[in-house]
DNA sequence: GTCTATAGGTTGATAGAC
DNA sequence: GTCTATCAACCTATAGAC
């Protein structure tokens, strides 16, 4: 069997990826990138223009499929989806596709414009989606109520993916993080009893 | 009434809490804090040494009083505190403290390294502390189980802290991430009921 | 303690040969 | 498309005068 080459552009974004997943987007300079992927330093600007347009592009080309993946698990649920069902729609294909979930998490400290932007741009119409199959499958809960604890759900999922894989040193062993399905399934159970909760304590 | 004169010191690190929080550590440089201070870009050496020490001050100097208001609130509640005293006595001191919630966030996406001694550092006996708590006023719930929603807990703390404002913007005003009490009130709503969550869907 | 000046190194981006 | 070479800007840290 034959290894398929791997084009240069891709080798860059493979390699950024990985990078800015490790150390950040600030702290992984173009050089360290190209000699990773093993190209030469100007391929970077004659594929990509610049390192924004770069980090741009290492986002959207996991984020689509991801999307993709999510509205059709949410088809597939039918007409009344539960809110296990919906959380595991919305969470599971970030769970399963190859991506790098070190690289989503430095979107969290990204600053608020270039989050904002990409909040816009791939996610605003994914997470309406999302909020009305909730809203129906959750009529006691209001609507404020609704999106605030969306945003909690948010948090849990986007620190697990950050730093799920310290957990296992932190506790010994205890918790194993490379289990990625039990974690779904534990992250679901979490929210969807967040998500249905009542209100006043 | 006569201001309060501020010393450089207080000044460096006032205005490195501001531009890290907004920026991030690594995009932010020695230059930008000192203009922003208005001292000498050699009095950040002077008094700090480095970089990474000026970091690492930034943080201890909120984190420690926020963990003994957290200890204190603890011990307010009594030897039988229920799930939800103990969540406000461990996420209530945060959002109290005139802490640059936006550092927190930043400490997130921080390498692990960094994150890893931070932790060992300032919150290890202090999760320890809580986590005993919890396991006495949830003794249904497994001891994996308690680890993991957690941290799945700390998760929706901190994209709350880091991107809460955002969440107004976002929802067209619907939600108000100024109102720091409503927004304890149900982050513990939250955390409490995916704590107490039966296992299994 | 506070300053100026600067050393010594990195960065993103580009010009121009092949 | 890929390379080398280089620019101009920026960075952290420090030496040494006051």
């Amino acid at each position: 069997m034959i290894a398929k080459p791997v084009d240069t552009k891709t080798r860059i974004l493979d390699s950024a990826e990985k990078l800015f997943g490790i150390n950040g987007f600030d702290a992984t300079s173009l050089r360290d990138i190209t000699t990773e992927a093993d190209v030469n330093l100007a391929a970077v600007n004659y594929h990509f223009q610049s390192k924004d347009s770069l980090i741009e592009a290492v986002i959207a080309r996991r984020i689509e499929p991801i999307n993709q993946a999510r509205l059709a698990l949410l088809d597939a649920a039918g007409r009344e989806p539960t809110v296990e069902q919906i959380l595991i729609a919305y969470l599971g294909p970030i769970f399963d596709k190859d991506i790098s979930p070190a690289v989503m998490a430095q979107m969290l400290a990204a600053p608020d414009i270039f989050v904002t932007q990409l909040y816009r741009k791939h996610l605003v119409s994914i997470v309406e989606r999302f909020t009305a199959a909730l809203r129906k499958a959750l009529p006691e809960v209001r609507e404020v109520e609704l999106l605030w604890r969306l945003h909690f759900s948010a948090g849990a999922m986007t620190n697990v993916l950050a730093r799920g894989h310290l957990l296992g040193e932190l506790t010994h062993g205890l918790c194993d993080p490379s289990d990625r399905p039990a974690m779904l399934a534990r992250l679901v159970t979490f929210c969807a009893a967040g998500l249905r909760a009542t209100e006043g304590f």
